[in-house]
DNA sequence: CCTTTGGTTTGTCATAGACAATGCAGCCAT
DNA sequence: ATGGCTGCATTGTCTATGACAAACCAAAGG
């Protein structure tokens, strides 16, 4: 036998595992040992890279930190004990995307990079509230059914134009804040959205499809790249409720069949969610192909808790920081629909 | 004005926005078109890659004729009516599977790339029955709201183990089908996900959990890269149905927090699902960390429609190929669990 | 007919340099 | 002090080509 066998072995990750693992691109994970000196990784016999898992964690940290709005010169090379007290401070985001562009129409507060956060909630602060703090510990003892039973209980209790706009998006931001600190693993996130989507569903299921004529068609979607769907439940939730002929294609659909799908349904209204996920470029990109393609009449709206999106005002893109702002939208819509209608 | 403007101007795709839409990676698009000459895209001022859009369809057919088991160097380089001659003859797949190695317990029909595909029907043409194909030319029509009514009344009428084992499958088999041979657009799989999910998320919800010491706790997830969701409910369905504890993570959970979790949770049994959008190397280096790195007590079961889990048999792992069987090997768990337990 | 062997195919990884877009900081003017 | 511009630094992505290991196919042998 061979003696190296004996040994428990620690697992190796090749750069493409890494790079499943992170997010960060095997680009970008050579350019910054190159620039950074970090990760370093050691090589196999033919040469390729091979992290140890205390790179992979390191990595994971950083990752959080750049989601936050740090920036990889500043935290790439740094010791795994100073990354640990910069999680821990207080999240730049808030500060930074203020402090960014205050033209857009919202307040902008970043969410995580696995990035479940929808709508930026007014005031962060104020919604570290009992009933908040009290599904943070629900999830962080993994205790499913309680999870599940509450969240059922309190969208009956509050109703669910409630619930989804005052609990569902502060939580969503303090699970964020939480993931941001590493005080969640990302089977935690993962647990908490599914409890949650197995609440709205049936919810959203159970919402009465509208029969009057003047009914906007709301084609909801992500964009490739971007996996989160807790926001377009959400928001399916609001716009069936205000009487909308909703259609959601789920996650990450082509912009080409965006597109397609936006003609066959005859769509009025294209709704998009973003979660900071997605490099901004990528996000702007992607907004401006969309409206160039889709055709005039249909209108492109845009959330969630993506920076990048109410960092300028998008020419032809409704960006909506604020989900509680929808309601007043459709009922603009309506209205502004109602003019040219009749016209 | 620049004239150039007044023409509508072809829309351009860089490289790294092909990677996205056809799932192809920067490697393999440099590397095709230096071996096989195809695609071959212009430079932008930057020298970039810029793809024209005839180019990214041939590519998508491409990559579905890859899913279908060809291969690159067969396909690649052949002109777009030689592909869709291709594309429209009997699809290789379940020849292919089969010729390949006779040793494993079922029978592997290779679903689609974008790959709905779970559970491998027992014999594809037999499924091709009226109920099937009425679901696919409402499928094709984009009728939602009958869609989602036929499959809530069937599942009603058939119950939801045959709902699930007898029309959920083998519609996923055809829809698969249709989409390798470009009579459906990845927009319609995303509608009929979309649909499907909306009939049996509520459907599972109104399942009671188990209330006896014996249930099974099973861990449901997909790995990461892995985005298919509907074979997680099909699943979750059946178990649940079978009086299973489920905890489903949803899609694309990192390795490490699926050891993770299946510890926190407890579970007996971490179950997978596959479908074909992973490449086999991926798949089965996938399970084989994640054999060892669960304890020995949790048992790993796989299952879906990616042939690589069907090649060879495993060890250490449970590759079911029919979803059928998942009854009874929650029956043959229990009565050996039961034995242990005594022992 | 099944298995093993050898050659081909194929995706991924390596290197290093270049560049465009973003972000930040400092300056000036209101 | 605050708003807006300018220029430098930062950063991710792209290019090119070579190399290699694993997977696959087909032909030879038991």
């Amino acid at each position: 036998m061979n003696p190296s066998e004996h040994a428990p072995a620690p697992p190796l990750w090749s750069i493409a595992a890494v790079e499943r693992d992170t997010g960060l691109s095997k680009d970008t994970l050579r350019v910054w040992e190159r620039r950074y000196g970090f990760p370093q990784p050691a090589r196999d016999a033919a040469g390729d890279r091979v992290y140890p898992p205390e790179q992979v964690d390191r990595l994971h940290t950083i990752r959080r930190l750049l989601d936050a709005g740090h920036r990889p010169g500043r935290v790439v090379a740094l010791a795994p004990a100073a990354l640990q007290a910069l999680a821990e401070a207080a999240p730049l985001s808030a500060v930074r995307a203020l402090a960014a562009n205050g033209r857009a129409a919202g307040r902008a507060v970043q969410g995580n990079g696995q990035g479940l956060l929808l709508a930026a909630a007014p005031n962060a602060d104020q919604h570290s509230n009992a009933l908040v703090q009290s599904y943070l510990a629900l999830i962080a003892c993994h205790d499913v059914h309680q999870l599940r039973r509450a969240l059922a209980q309190d969208a009956l209790r509050l109703g669910l134009v409630a619930f989804v706009t005052q609990l569902v998006a502060p939580l969503n931001v303090a699970v964020g804040e939480a993931w941001i600190q590493g005080r969640f693993r990302v089977f935690e996130e993962h647990l908490y959205t599914e409890c949650m989507t197995g609440v709205l569903r049936p919810a959203i299921a159970s919402i009465a499809p509208p029969q009057g004529r003047g009914a906007p068609r709301v084609l909801l979607t992500t964009i490739p790249q971007e996996p989160h769907a807790l926001g377009l439940l959400m928001v399916e939730a609001l716009l069936a409720l205000e009487g909308c002929h909703c259609l959601s294609l789920g996650t990450q659909t082509p912009l080409g069949d965006i597109v397609h799908a936006a003609q066959v349904h005859d769509a009025d209204v294209v709704a998009l969610s973003f979660t900071a996920v997605l490099a901004a470029p990528a996000v702007l990109a992607a907004l401006r192909d969309l409206r160039r393609q889709l055709p005039a009449r249909t209108a492109l709206w845009a959330g969630g808790g993506c920076p990048a999106l109410y960092q300028r005002p998008l020419e032809g893109v409704l960006a909506l920081s604020d989900i509680g702002a929808l309601p007043a939208e459709v009922a603009r819509w309506r209205s502004r629909s109602g003019e040219q209608g009749a016209g």
